[in-house]
DNA sequence: TATTGTTATACTCTATAACTATA
DNA sequence: TATAGTTATAGAGTATAACAATA
């Protein structure tokens, strides 16, 4: 036994979510691995490609993590020749975070892998329960207004 | 700014789960916490209340928790009078767990409580939505065969 | 005074290894 | 030998408080 889910819980949503987070991060891991970086360094890199440079704290508040996490984030990102910080001329209480060509090669590369785990993750649901499941995440990922 | 999702991770399923979860979470520790319990404690005593007895281990494993984790919750759960320990006659190395006539209450009033956090929490998607969305989830959170 | 980055610290959740009692 | 429960311990991940530099 264990297979399966128990019924009492089946519908349960905190169950429900708890277990299919597990089950992505399980099929990542592995993955991820030989890329030398995890779920949370690539968000950042990916953040930090993504548009204008942003400073720890900025970073932080985009990928809703405290700012002494993300301390320790960058420190292993620095350590691994991914990114650089730099005082900001314009205020020089802030480090901006930058990528360096090594995290953009492997932020593309990392980034690829991590797509197809995605793609095998939601092959089961076919294309419009996928959709229509994204789509749920990305209303419920949303913090309230308030 | 720190509202609305970044636009570099909103289509990133591991991001989003995540964001899902948490929010989830802190929906629900407020409305929980009047009862003296969390959600996987309320998880425990929905499937005790399930089905036929169970051991700790048989617990754990519909769970899909380790059997070291349910003695820390089956210890807090008795703590607080909710469910009782029982050697088994037949098998005496296993704890059979029982719910108490107040574990029953319990159950039944933060049961209810619970169903409403995980209502508003879906109210945003809409019914058709909602269906979908516990559909797919119920597919995900399920453990691959082999 | 307030903010950014940092450090030290602590708390939660979880897993691993070793022990005991039973089978 | 193997299994159920237990204990001790350690590792993630995260948060809080206090401090230095800067605004």
């Amino acid at each position: 036994m264990g297979d399966g889910l128990p019924d009492a819980l089946a519908s349960r949503l905190g169950y429900l979510l708890k277990h299919a987070q597990r089950r992505l991060v399980e099929a990542a891991a592995p993955v991820m691995a030989p890329f030398g970086i995890d779920g949370r360094e690539l968000a950042v890199l990916t953040l930090l490609a993504a548009g204008s440079p942003l400073s720890q704290q900025e970073a932080a508040d985009e990928l809703d993590v405290d700012r002494t996490t993300m301390v320790a984030l960058v420190d292993t990102l620095e350590a691994k020749g991914l990114v650089e910080r730099h005082r900001s001329p314009q205020d020089r209480r802030k480090n901006i975070i930058e990528l360096t060509p090594a995290g953009q090669n492997c932020l593309r590369d990392a980034g690829k892998a991590r797509d197809e785990v995605d793609r095998d993750y939601l092959a089961p649901l076919g294309d419009a329960l996928s959709r229509h499941f994204i789509r749920a995440l990305q209303i419920l990922a949303t913090p309230p207004p308030e």
